[in-house]
DNA sequence: TCATTATTTAACGGTATTGTTAAATACAGT
DNA sequence: ACTGTATTTAACAATACCGTTAAATAATGA
């Protein structure tokens, strides 16, 4: 189990995020097939994937010579759950700001 | 307003994982007090302070000659709101994943 | 086994990140 | 203005990160 430093390490470059992206709008998704998120070469593509894989944040099955990768979903609740275990904190900081904007927006 | 990875990014560094979390458990705290979270001289706490701000994950209150630092609710919400939008996806696998662990536990 | 397709590993160069110490800046009190 | 306290900026070295091309590995099918 990763810690959420390295989750987010994963996370923070451009091209691993829109991977991810990817891989959770369209699910299982082929190495090769990643490759048109990014410009970028193969190589390049498949060494982001496996720094995503060892933070945790995919894994991979293996079909025929093709290396499908997925998100794990415990590696986004991980995230998830740190939010909320926040959530009491910035939650009431928002609706108060929120409270602001609306009551600005009345005097108009 | 900055992109999402910009702040995973932030947060990927263990010290600044670190203070973050310091902030978000204890409120605002001054920049020396912050040294405490790790043993690191000054100005590298400082400069990851920079970064933090930059990426806009906390923010500087001065107070004579001290610099108070809190997290910014919008950052940690922002953070949240990306595991929201693909909640669907996370969410049905957990449960799932949960009730083949209770099944395994019953059948015991 | 040989050829083909899909992907990864290796080696390399350029740039970015991180910590250190020394110097600079900011502010308060005398 | 001078001193002390708090923090940041500058300069430097070590390491890590990212993309490229070339070579290696994996798996399939003729």
């Amino acid at each position: 189990m990763p810690s959420l430093n390295k989750t987010f390490a994963a996370l923070s470059d451009p091209t691993r995020f829109a991977i991810v992206n990817q891989l959770l709008v369209d699910g299982e998704t082929s190495a090769g097939s990643l490759q048109q998120v990014a410009d970028m070469s193969g190589p390049a593509i498949s060494r982001h994937l496996k720094i995503l894989r060892n933070a945790g944040v995919v894994e991979q099955r293996i079909d025929a010579q093709r290396r499908m990768y997925r998100v794990r979903p415990q590696a986004i609740m991980a995230v998830h759950n740190w939010t909320i275990s926040h959530q009491e904190f910035w939650q009431s900081s928002v609706d108060r700001l929120e409270q602001v904007l609306l009551a600005e927006k009345e005097r108009k």
